[in-house]
This record gives structure tokens, C-alpha cells and sequence, in this order.
DNA sequence: TTGTAAGCGTTATCAA
DNA sequence: TTGATAACGCTTACAA
């Protein structure tokens, strides 16, 4: 591999100026030594060594971005808008995965923190504040996205949840359902809890008081729990006439039981999320939208920022999700309120 | 940030000595030595630093893999599978993507080899030769992954394209269609054209020549230009009895337009691919699915090889897809045949 | 069993 | 406008 010693060497040229021609757009060299540089380095197939850069200047100028999975369309819409604002600020991007797995996911911050990553972004695994202790253990800026860690002071960018709960159900609510059922996941993570909490809200104001029949936690990623629950609550003697889940995943399975029931019988699905598969014509479920793209850059904005100045209030910036009115609520025998 | 030579200090031993204790399992050091060295490096916090490390050895112990997006579960499935590969050999893995940008795809690709990658996995974007003619100047190993690029000598590891377009085709046959729309991208990649000829000889197998009119090819992700072409098709005088997208992505557009009708007007729909959403309920596509599984395992496999031995000839390893048969085709009226 | 010292490929500082 | 030289944090002979 070709290193700046040897363009020095053929250039006949020192090695630190061959490093300053190369490395700045300064102009305090010759035009003739800039030409010949550049020319040499060419001819050689020189490729900057990113490690060697790194340990000279004292900065990886590199983050990472921690995801739970690559499934749907999550980690793409968020990097898609998060990439250029990193990028521009000069940081190069490392992508994590942990797949749900706390012990990975403490293993991929581990490498993060190795390869002196000046921040993270992170979509936490609920539960886990001894990984992101770590990490601010290590002075490393964090901002978590789409979720976050009550007990780890970090900026936060996510959809308000309790919004897009309120907004869900009251959506049910103007559409006539007074008896629905309330299907959760027993991940029980901050963003989970706001939605869980909007939603009982809208009840309330509309002076229902849930029947604890109707709420019920499928095990996450488990699609035979939520099969089984939707089941048990399609069996029950007083059925509902909407099941509202407070993620689009677990609407989906929901679908999955509903979408073989005649039409009369079929009660309203709804989900929150926005999974890109819920806008399919086929399926159409009614759901709240994370603003994904937006939570992307303004997280990644968030992280230059502390980058920049580590000490700082911590932010909370939560967004509001859009209400996607799609035919799992309105094509049905209801339609029109009760 | 604490150092080994921190350590070195605190403890009272030279640089060198930490450097192996805290590098090697080795016994070739007191265990009282041992003892002091890993409780001072625990006590002190001391975190290796990945980039020190590979500068000193003189290799990254990295690798690379290379998706267009992150999309579907494309990434997610071949990552679940390499990963653990890789990482039992000791190779960490960068991820990168480009965004079906070729320009994205080449700048990804040198901070691959700026940061001295052993090796990359990719899904490369079809027609950019030159991409990866730089991956192989610069020595380092290569495997594509899904789809590979005639020209450049590479091991590969992908689906059969060609049987996967046999088995679909053969399908529809078997279920009567002998007038059927294929409807390819104008990405001619080499696994699209494979499928593509796979489909042209189960047809020519049963005596069909295409009618032309009934063969287009769509802008690639371009939902409307998926949609325009169906509605041709399905305005023509003799309209087909069944679609067949080269693309599970395009069949899956194909289904918006087609769902709209009244069940006695839709033609069966098919694709290639296996994306997830194909096996929901409510969707329900034919396809044939990707072994994604398989192609990760065995594409991180290949490279960790080819990282061993560089020279070898060129592997191509071709996977059978599975053939999904689901309502799309068979829930019709020309349910068992014409 | 331990220490010394020469790399690895850069950057950065300070003379010349 | 250039050239030495000391870092950066670690590995790896080789010497003691």
C-alpha cells in the first residue's frame, strides 16, 4: 500500500509537506510542489490511510448509529436524512445492529466506544441504562432516537407518542367505536408508555373506562401471541369493534386474524408506526406516522451540537406524527358512526 | 483517554509487557503479573483502541458490506447470517449504503478502502464496472452478494435467477395462463436478466412465443410506471390472465392497480423475490423466495477464504429460490385451470 | 519473565 | 515555502 513517505520519496519532497499539501486547501506551498504532489499521488494510487489519520489528528471524525434491526424501513429513512447533515459536518458514519439482543447491543457500543466514535445515535433496547451508562462514562455525545431511556440523561428526538395515541383513538372515538380493545407489546419502553398513556387519555375524555378484558400485551415479536390474543378477544361474548395496537407490527398479525372473518364481522383494525407496508392498498391500515425522515436529521443536528459543546441541558424534541385515515377504519359495516 | 501506557505506569511494568498480557491469552507471564496488569486496565477503565491496533498490526481485522438500502429485510436477513461468520474469524463489519446511487456507491467503497477494509461483501448496483474495478486494484477481496456484474472476476454467491424464473413461469403454466404479461426493470442487472431468460424458456418450453405487447419493462422504483404499464395491459382487447413481475417490489405495485377490480377481472399476479410483505394474509403474492439466509452465511464464508488465499478462480455459487404459492394465483376464477 | 525499541501512516509544531 | 521531529496508541521482534 502506497503511504505518504512514498510520494515524498518520488516527489523528492519531505514527508510532512506531502502531508499539508495533501491533507488542507492551504495555499502556503508553491504551486509548483501542490501540482507535482497531487500528480504524484495520483500516479501512484495513493488511498489516505483512515486509521493512521485518525491516531495523527487525535479524532476518529466518525459516529455511529445504533439500530435494533434493518427490517422494514426504519433504519433507511432515518440515515437517509440523517447521512447528509453528518456528512457535511465532515463525520463518516458507522451502522450498528443489534438485533434486539442487550448483550449485542452492549457489544456493538463496546466496538463504537474502540473505535473512538466522537457520538451515537441510538434507538435503545428498552430496559438496558447500563449500555448507555457506558457510553457517557466514555464522554461520548449520545442522542437517542425514536425512543429513549428514562435514567440516562440524553438529548431525544422521537414522535410524541402520547400524542399519536390521543390521536388514534380519537379517531376510533369520531368514528363511533365506544368498545374497543387495546393491544400493547410487553416491551415496555418510554415511547410505548406515552402511547399507551395518550390513548387511555382519549378514552377518558370520552368517558370510557377500559374493560381490562380489552387490553391485553402480546410478547413482541411474537406473532403467535398476537394472533392468540386477537382470537380470545374476537371469542368474548361482548367482541370489539376495533382493535387498536400501539405498534403497526403487531396491527399487521392483528390483520392477519381479522382479514379471514366474513365482513360483518370484521371489527376496525388500527396501528401506530407507519411501517410502509400499512400504506399497501391491499392491506390499508389506519395509523399514526412517525416522521421518520425528520427524526433523522434533526437527531443527527442534535448530535453535532454536542458534538460541538458536550455540557448543555438535555433536549427533548418530540414530533407529531400524521394521522394516515386508510380503509381499516372506514371501509366497514360501521362505517359512518354507529 | 486512559492508554496502556497509563497502565504501564500505574503498575509498574513496561509498556510492552501490558501490551501482550492484555493482547494474548499467552501464559508466557507471572501470574501475579497477569493479575495486576487486567485489574489495573479495569480499575483505570482502559478501553484498546481499534484504530491504534490495527495501525500496529498492520491490518484492520474489517470488512465491509455494501447494500443499496435498507429496505424490506434484504439487509437484515444476509447481515443476520454473515455476521456471526465474520465475527467467529475476528472480522468487525462496516456497513454501507448507497442509496442506488452509483456516485454514493463509489465514495462508500473508498472509505472502505481508506479504513483498509480485508475484504467486502456486496449487492452491487448493475452497470458500475468501474466501482469495483477499484475494489480489486486495491487488492482487497470481494464477493458479491444477490447479483454480480459480468466483467469483473469475483466470487458470487445469489440465487438462480434463471431456475427461479423456471419455477414461477412454470407455475402459472401449470394453472392454465397461457397468456400471461411479463413485466421486468429497466435495471438490467445480470440476476434480472437471468431471470428473465428463465422465464422466456418455460414459456418457450410450452410452445409460447410473448405476444410483445404483453412484455415491458418499468422504470426501476417508479411506483407510477409500474402502474401506467399494468393498466395498459389490462386495457388491451385481449388482456393477460396473469402478471408475472421479475420483481416481488413490482408485482406488489401491481397488486394496487389489480386489487381495485372485481374479482372476476383480476388477473393471478406473481413476483421473484420473496420480500416479507409478499406473505402477509391480505397480499398473499406467489413468488419464489430468496434464500437470503444462506446467501449471508455463505457469501461471508466465501470471503473469509478468499481473505486466506487471495488468488483461486472464481466461485459462483447459484441458490434454488423456493417457490411460494400463495392466493395471488390460485384464489381465482380460473381457479384449477381454464 | 520482562524491557527496549523500531515500526505502522498520519498530523502538527517549530525551525530553518 | 519547506524540513525535522515528536506525537498518536498499539504490536512485535529481539535483547536482557
Amino acid at each position: 500500500m502506497v503511504s505518504i513517505a512514498d510520494i515524498a520519496e518520488a516527489v523528492g519532497l519531505s514527508i510532512g509537506t506531502v502531508s499539508q499539501v495533501l491533507g488542507r486547501q492551504d495555499t502556503r506551498y508553491s504551486e509548483r510542489t501542490r501540482r507535482r504532489v497531487h500528480e504524484t499521488a495520483q500516479r501512484l494510487g495513493y488511498r489516505p490511510n483512515a486509521m493512521a489519520k485518525a491516531l495523527g489528528r487525535g479524532r476518529s471524525s466518525a459516529v455511529g448509529v445504533m439500530f435494533a434491526d434493518l427490517t422494514g424501513s426504519y433504519a433507511n429513512d432515518i440515515l437517509a436524512s440523517a447521512l447528509p447533515v453528518l456528512e457535511a459536518a465532515g463525520f463518516h458514519t458507522l451502522i450498528g445492529v443489534n438485533y434486539w439482543n442487550p448483550e449485542r447491543e452492549k457489544q456493538e457500543l463496546e466496538t463504537f466506544l474502540e473505535r473512538r466514535l466522537e457520538g451515537i445515535l441510538a434507538l435503545p433496547l428498552d430496559g438496558q441504562l447500563a449500555n448507555y451508562h457506558l457510553v457517557q462514562e466514555a464522554g461520548v455525545s449520545l442522542v437517542f432516537m425514536c425512543d429513549w431511556l428514562e435514567g440516562i440523561p440524553a438529548d431525544v428526538v422521537a414522535m410524541d407518542g402520547y400524542d399519536a395515541g390521543l390521536k388514534i383513538t380519537r379517531h376510533l372515538l369520531d368514528r363511533g367505536h365506544r368498545r374497543m380493545a387495546i393491544l400493547g407489546v410487553d416491551n415496555q419502553s418510554e415511547q410505548l408508555r406515552a402511547r399507551q398513556a395518550g390513548i387511555r387519555s382519549a378514552l377518558a375524555e370520552a368517558g370510557i373506562t377500559p374493560d381490562p378484558a380489552l387490553v391485553r400485551f402480546s410478547r413482541t415479536s411474537d406473532p403467535e401471541s398476537v394472533m392468540t390474543l386477537t382470537r380470545e378477544f374476537l371469542a368474548l361474548a361482548e367482541p370489539p369493534t376495533a382493535i387498536l395496537a400501539s405498534v403497526d407490527a403487531v396491527a399487521l398479525e392483528v390483520q392477519e386474524v381479522v382479514c379471514k372473518l366474513p365482513l360483518e364481522r370484521r371489527p376496525a383494525v388500527a396501528g401506530i408506526g407507519g411501517l410502509p407496508m400499512s400504506g399497501h392498498g391491499m392491506i390499508s391500515l389506519t395509523t399514526v406516522a412517525e416522521p421518520l425522515a425528520e427524526i433523522g436529521r434533526r437527531a443527527a443536528e442534535l448530535l453535532l451540537k454536542r458534538i460541538g459543546k458536550k455540557r448543555g441541558a438535555c433536549r427533548q424534541d418530540l414530533l407529531r406524527g400524521e394521522l394516515a385515515v386508510r380503509d381499516s377504519t372506514t371501509s366497514h359495516p360501521w362505517k359512518g358512526g354507529v
